[in-house]
RNA sequence: GCCGAUGUAGCUCAGUUGGUCAGAGCAGCUGAUUUGUAAUCAGCAGGUCGUGGGUUCGAAUCCCUCCAUCGGCUCCA
């Protein structure tokens, strides 16, 4: 007899050889149907792979991330089959389960796939799923493992096969198709009950641009034609949040094909939105002891040179403005750091002076690819909330948790509670994508880590992913649909303080580089301002939003009073018109609700003899009558119950 | 940049196999109405159907180029 342990830490004895779908036909008839796979022993295991040891295990259902990643992985493999029967020959790459859904890359040869093939492979998958067919685990030989593709002529799974050690290497058959997989999947295919295959896309093998481009075919399946349903319709859902629709109907910006793609314009209520944001965060900077500044938004060439950007940016950014002056060339800037180094080295520092901590709205130029601008997320010009801290080795940390401070204040005064810290490091590999020295780069990566580990933070490692000269702390956010954006960011850097030559005067009389802090908390304006529309849906925080109250007069007749209470309410800064339209008070009602107008304040017979106002809030209805005072009061208080979080 | 899709008035969309097919609603303008908590009525005006070529007696509709947008890939200082 084995012993299984449970979650709860209660124990089963169990033939050696038992399932977890067993074990689960022991605990309910309810689990035994809903099951889908199993954590044995920390590894993700098959529902009907027998156990042979002692071991400590936790059934997943649809609800657990393991669930349906099982079910999703099996999923890929029922697509695999399907498009391999439809278009014989076909070759795979790789076929994993994602955060909604599953993909498979497949070499389709000369074939196309487009939407209207869509119909056809969910039609097969269906019919296929019906059929019950079994998945079947096998462990096989290297040796035979290669011989299977090599006979089959799929290069793509004999490189995966080739990079991994004999004896993990696992194939899953389900019905004809074979698959080079480590798991896990359902029993069988007859819980995938509805399908959907969303798009299709290339995609490099191996992510690398410079091998062959794979069809990427993107599919969600569930076990309910229920649950699909409702999944299409929170997309449609998302789709009303989408940052582009809002930023059109709310006025907030705009782009013109004239102007040039990437290029966003601030209309005047998102210039006002803007503002504010930066008014805000100004004023936090200068609790912390930062001052602003102001660079031009072109620096000669050789700027970018010493930096380091041009030789890793230069062939592929806006190439150089060039002057009547021959031999003359400037570069539009594509960050603020080189100019704020410039500034540093303006008077000679004391070792008394730091830290010194730089800060601008930078608007920056990038030349992004075209297939990658995305509404306000992704642009070629924007505005970074930069700054740059210069300090001393015995600074760094401190500072480093400062920063983290400011972002989480800004995090939670906005409500972004769903974000994810990522502690970015560089790629072990491929020193050449990277600037300075190894020891920079250790110093720079463990400064990081103390910092965050310090505030308690949980964050998730990325290596690959620091920026060239140094490694960096991201604060990340979802948007409307689940993608995540960069955000925040604090970058630790050595490299550029050496390459500018920066200096201080320690208190040993001798000549100390200091070191330098990239950050950045809202990232952009555009970026912020985009994920902030998509979270709110539009309805901003009273602090934030360009009209925080409209005054609605019943008729024309009490335009006038309602230009008055516009005056009072104005000179205590509360942000209101007058809808002054020939309307009926329902349709001005209507479409200040449809603009997001926090407050509505009605005013007609009553209220102009009262003095008063009918407040009615957003989503909420009437609310009653109240003085202009008492209404402004209630505004100042709301937005002082906002900012002071 | 690459793969796939899309592109008709300011917005949302109709336009069958190429032949009065250039339309509707909303927004806008004009007039009437003077209104009490989510759409008052009437009239008017709006588009070289993304761009430039081509096929055809005839193109919004078919083909090609380019541009832009959308979903991915790659990239992201």
């Amino acid at each position: 007899m084995i012993e299984i342990k449970l979650p709860d830490n209660s124990t089963k004895k169990y033939e050696p050889g038992v399932t977890g779908l067993e074990i689960a036909k022991d605990i309910s008839p309810r689990l035994t149907k809903e099951v889908l796979s199993v954590t044995v022993n920390d590894e993700l295991w098959d529902i009907h792979r027998p156990i042979k040891d002692d071991a400590s295990i936790k059934l997943h259902k649809w609800e657990d991330e393991e669930g349906k990643h099982a079910f999703w992985h099996s999923s890929a493999h029922l697509l695999a089959e399907a498009v391999e029967q439809l278009y014989p020959g076909v070759k795979f790459g790789i076929g994993p389960a994602i955060e909604q859904g599953f993909y498979y890359d497949i070499d389709l040869g000369d074939r196309q796939l487009t939407d209207a093939d869509f119909k056809k492979i969910e039609d097969k998958m269906l019919e296929l799923a019906r059929q019950k067919e079994e998945y079947h685990r096998t462990e096989v030989p290297k040796k035979e493992a290669l011989e299977y593709y090599q006979k089959k002529g799929d290069e793509y799974k004999v490189e995966l096969i080739n990079d991994l050690e004999d004896g993990t290497i696992t194939f899953y058959k389900q019905g004809n198709f074979t698959d080079l997989c480590r798991g896990p999947h359902l029993p069988d295919t007859s819980p995938i009950k509805a399908i959907k295959i969303t798009s299709v896309a290339g995609a490099y093998w191996r992510g690398d641009e410079n091998r062959k481009q794979l069809t990427r075919l993107y599919g969600i399946t569930f076990p309910k034609k229920k649950m699909l349903d409702e999944y299409l319709e929170m997309l449609e859902e998302a789709k009303k949040r989408d940052h582009r629709k809002l930023g059109k109907e709310l006025e907030l910006f705009t782009f013109s094909q004239r102007v040039g793609q990437g290029l966003p314009m601030w209309l005047p209520k998102g210039a006002e939105l803007r503002e504010r944001l930066e008014n805000f965060l100004k004023k936090v900077q200068r609790d912390y002891g930062y001052e602003q500044v102001i660079s031009p938004h072109i620096g000669q060439k050789d700027l970018y040179v010493t930096s380091g950007h041009y030789a890793k940016y230069g062939q592929d950014s806006f190439q150089p403005i060039h002057t009547p002056e021959e031999g003359e060339e400037y570069l539009l800037k594509p960050m603020n750091c080189p100019h704020h180094c410039e500034m540093y080295k303006a008077t000679p520092k004391s070792y008394k002076d730091l830290p010194i901590r730089l800060a601008e709205f930078g608007t920056v130029y990038r030349y992004e690819q075209s297939g990658e601008l995305h509404g306000l997320t992704r642009v070629r010009g924007f505005t970074q909330d930069d700054a740059h801290i210069f300090c001393r080795p015995d600074q760094l940390k401190e500072e480093f948790i400062k920063v983290i401070d400011i972002i989480l204040y800004i995090f939670k005064t906005l409500d972004f509670k769903d974000y994810v810290a990522q502690v970015s490091l560089r790629d072990q590999n491929d020193h050449s994508k990277y600037i300075g020295s190894d020891d920079n780069w250790e110093k720079a990566e463990k400064a990081i880590i103390e910092a965050a580990d310090e505030k308690g933070m949980n964050y998730e490692v990325e290596y690959n992913e620091a920026a060239f000269y140094g490694p960096k702390l991201d604060f990340m956010v979802r948007d409307a649909i689940g993608r995540k954006w960069q955000l925040g960011t604090i970058q630790v850097d050595y490299n550029l303080p050496e390459r500018f030559e920066l200096e201080y005067i320690g208190s040993d009389d001798n000549r100390h580089r200091p070191i330098m802090i990239h950050r950045a908390p809202f990232g952009s304006m555009e970026r912020f301002v985009a994920v902030l529309l998509e979270h709110t849906g539009g309805k901003f925080p009273l602090w934030l939003t360009p009209e925080q109250a409209v005054i609605l007069p019943i008729s024309e007749k009490f335009n006038d009073y309602a230009k008055d209470v516009k005056a009072k309410l104005a000179a205590r800064d509360v942000r209101v018109s007058v809808d002054e339209r020939n309307e009926k008070i329902g349709r001005k009602i209507r479409d200040n609700e449809l603009k997001r107008i926090p407050y509505l304040l009605i005013v007609g017979e009553k209220e102009m003899t009262e003095g008063k106002i009918a407040l009615r809030k957003q989503g909420e209805g009437d609310q009653g009558q109240m003085s202009i005072d008492e209404f402004a009061t209630f505004i100042e208080q709301e937005v002082a119950n906002e900012t002071s979080k």
